[in-house]
DNA sequence: CGCAGAGTTGATTATACTCAAATCCAGTGG
DNA sequence: CCACTGGATTTGAGTATAATCAACTCTGCG
């Protein structure tokens, strides 16, 4: 709700075709956005909501910085949570009127809101855009059919393994990175609880697969050939 | 590679148009494509092959008759059923050039197959269209999401009373109706093994919630309050 | 009738969960 | 500088859920 008097105060006229373009030419890291300031940057503290499960849909929003986590509930209060939204990733687009999922920061991070419109004028103003939009839905398809591979059908191991190499890919892309989330959204984003994903981490370390710094936070890893045979 | 030459042999100018236009506005049991014969319909045997993960993706279809299976496998052969295609759905856009996933039918079913047209193209003869690929691709998005859901977080008897309450309202919308795949289907697209399947419909069958006729196909749902207590 | 594939049921086990306690760490304030 | 606090994480012990292994039954069909 917050989210939404601040996003209501933007205005942006062609600030979708921006971002898209961005998004699908470069992926991650992109600067489209802070090239062109289309958007009013909103910065989240520490679990704060961006948006809650059916909330209107007005806004679809991108990450500057930091780490966003879109999850859904169920009604006791187990999470799921879908996916770690990284700095350029854009997230929050939905079929309908309302959003599907709820949006937090998982530590202080900063987002830009963009005004939904309908893709009919996005197409008139820009048709090779849509193009780009498509793609951006397929590969967040494709992310989600992964990840129901994984939690479907792979063993605790497994599931580490590769949240680890995806990870490693996303933020840094070496062997070396800090998890920007902590153990409880590590396990309900694979299915398992907070105890196995630490049991696991650390049996990897006892097997010298990883190493783990003394704040949990910042990883090693040191056999990617042993992770990517659990990546299976 | 079947359904490739198959596929080869399609001349459809605006099929995608046409079949899109239908999927929306009548998400199921649309006769668009009955209406307008654009594609050749392909009819496959039982555990016939559509395409494989890796194939290329030149073309997408729809399903007219019969139930497909799309899923992916791990290289030990661990299977994951992503969705269940039935009469009206359209499935295998993909962003590449490759398809993602393997599908092939669980009994016999007929097909169209489509040629895959940049969306650009297809956003200059019917911009309007554009819109509903849109949001033909965010519902898939929204049921990948639940199912995700599904996956990391219920339990055994949460799985497959959502399953039955699912498959329901597909199928028929009614309370009697018949599972168009096997037990072993079932599991793979659940995360469960098949005696976990068996044990719990047969559980369910006890305690009055279903009633599973002889055949083990055909389904009563009697007690859906039960049913939708376990949906979470 | 016999066969094969599908489904069910039973016994046992393993993986991951639960409950519980200990440890670590960052931040705070004396 | 150091003790204290609370949250995060790790570790341990015991357990439960679903998996595994195996046998048996049912159904459809030649």
């Amino acid at each position: 709700m917050q989210a939404y008097t601040a996003a209501n105060s933007l205005r942006l006229p062609t600030a979708a075709a921006i971002v898209m373009k961005g998004a699908t030419a470069i992926p991650r890291q992109s600067n489209a956005v802070a090239a062109r300031p289309v958007g009013v940057a909103r910065t989240l503290g520490k679990g704060e909501e961006l948006f809650a499960e059916g909330d209107a849909a007005d806004f679809f929003y991108k990450v500057v910085s930091g780490t966003v986590r879109t999850y859904r509930l169920l009604n006791d209060g187990r999470r799921q949570i879908d996916e770690f939204q990284l700095a350029g990733d854009i997230f929050g687009l939905e079929a309908g009127a309302k959003h599907r999922f709820s949006a937090d920061a998982v530590d202080v991070a900063t987002v830009v809101a963009f005004r939904r419109r309908r893709f009919e004028t996005l197409a008139h103003d820009d048709p090779a855009l849509v193009d780009q939009v498509m793609s951006s839905m397929m590969r967040s398809l494709e992310r989600a059919h992964d990840h129901m591979m994984l939690l479907g059908r792979k063993t605790a191991q497994e599931k580490v393994a590769t949240f680890l190499l995806d990870m490693a890919r996303r933020v840094s892309n070496e062997d070396r990175f800090e998890l920007p989330m902590q153990r409880t959204d590590i396990a309900d984003h694979l299915g398992l609880t907070i105890e196995t994903v630490s049991r696991t981490l650390t049996q990897f370390a006892r097997e010298g697969i990883i190493k783990l710094a003394a704040a949990s936070r910042s990883v090693v890893l040191c056999d990617r050939v042993a992770l990517q045979r659990l990546n299976a």
